[in-house]
DNA sequence: CGAAAATTTGACATGACTCAACTGGAGTGG
DNA sequence: CCACTCCAGTTGAGTCATGTCAAATTTTCG
């Protein structure tokens, strides 16, 4: 589990084991089961989590009452509500897990002192924001560019992981298509 | 204009005279007249702008040649092609002034440097970083939310220097709409 | 096995787009 | 400073992708 972060980390910076344990002492083991939530509308986002086993959805729930996937998490990422945490806000999303599912969880507090103590970890956290951006952005671009269709193959293609182990209407709606339609769609028409 | 940078800075964190100079002499002051471009596709972004005066946006052209925007920039913003900047690739965008403007610009070797020297400049662009994608996240919601009569209203309101600086065409752009249909949804009928 | 949840199917509704024509204002050059 | 052009913005008719709702069917799992 150590190994699994370190080998994670590696991508962006290389730490001695000191400095890994240092921040491996900072962070908690935590276990949650399936349809289990991690965070609810209303609540301050406590923690980050590095998720080791598992599948885990950040979604909210609309004027209409339907839910509104807006991401799907899986080992070795990092998940958050980024503006509950960071901002220290009251949260407009739930966490939840979709499968059983085990972590390493770190609170801002903790995560200030680590960045004082190993300055790599605040570059490394930078770098994955970054990426996290770039992500988004892609992301954004995909559903601007492409049909329901086209996103749908997508998703197929690039997140295998993810269509296999979620159920479709959690993919509908991740996709902001009803599951009617991605039903008609996967037909074939 | 230091003091402009030391103002937007101080949000984030607070820099000695010393630390202020150091990173001021890493950034080069530059200007781009209406309509002139800092970035086209296929060329790979140097830079990271901070905005001193003026009016940026970022677009691409689509597969049937009409421009997407997706983003706008004013004074005190940073602005760069997040993507192209931060893993050094050829751009799919264009960065274009569209009034006169002034920037300082940084690239990412001598960002890199002012970062290893300041570290709290790392700090204060993880930050930045950070609120940028709770920025993001915050406008997606709002094309999850909305449809196009309420973006449009929504946008009047939450970015009234937008609406007023710049052209119609380019704000339907923005919102993902069609000219033709943001003249019928203003009309309201 | 049975109940609840997920998926499919089909009829109908609608928001947003396309395309083409028209209007009006802002430059520009003679 | 008029006439002309050009571009932004408007209007309207027709179309299409996707949504809504309700019912039927299949799958999951206690």
């Amino acid at each position: 589990m150590k190994e699994q972060l370190r080998t994670y980390l590696n991508r962006y910076i290389s730490l001695t084991d000191t400095e890994l344990n240092l921040f491996f002492n900072h962070l908690t083991e935590d276990f949650f089961s399936k349809k289990e939530y991690l965070l609810k509308p209303g609540e301050t986002c406590k923690y980050k989590y590095f998720i080791t086993k598992g599948l885990i959805r950040t979604f909210y729930i609309d004027e209409k009452g339907d839910e509104k996937i807006t991401q799907f998490a899986i080992e070795n990422w990092w998940v958050t509500n980024m503006e509950s945490f960071t901002l220290q806000l009251p949260s407009k999303q739930y966490l939840q897990a979709i499968e059983d599912t085990a972590v390493l969880k770190i609170d801002k507090e903790n995560l200030e002192q680590v960045f004082a103590k190993v300055p790599k970890l605040e570059r490394a956290f930078r770098i994955m924001t970054e990426n996290m951006l770039i992500a988004i952005q892609r992301n954004h671009d995909f559903y601007q560019k492409m049909n329901s269709k086209e996103r749908y193959e997508h998703m197929v293609k690039a997140q295998p992981k993810f269509t296999q182990r979620v159920p479709q209407y959690m993919i509908a709606s991740y996709l902001e298509i009803t599951p009617e339609y991605l039903s008609s769609l996967r037909k074939g028409y």
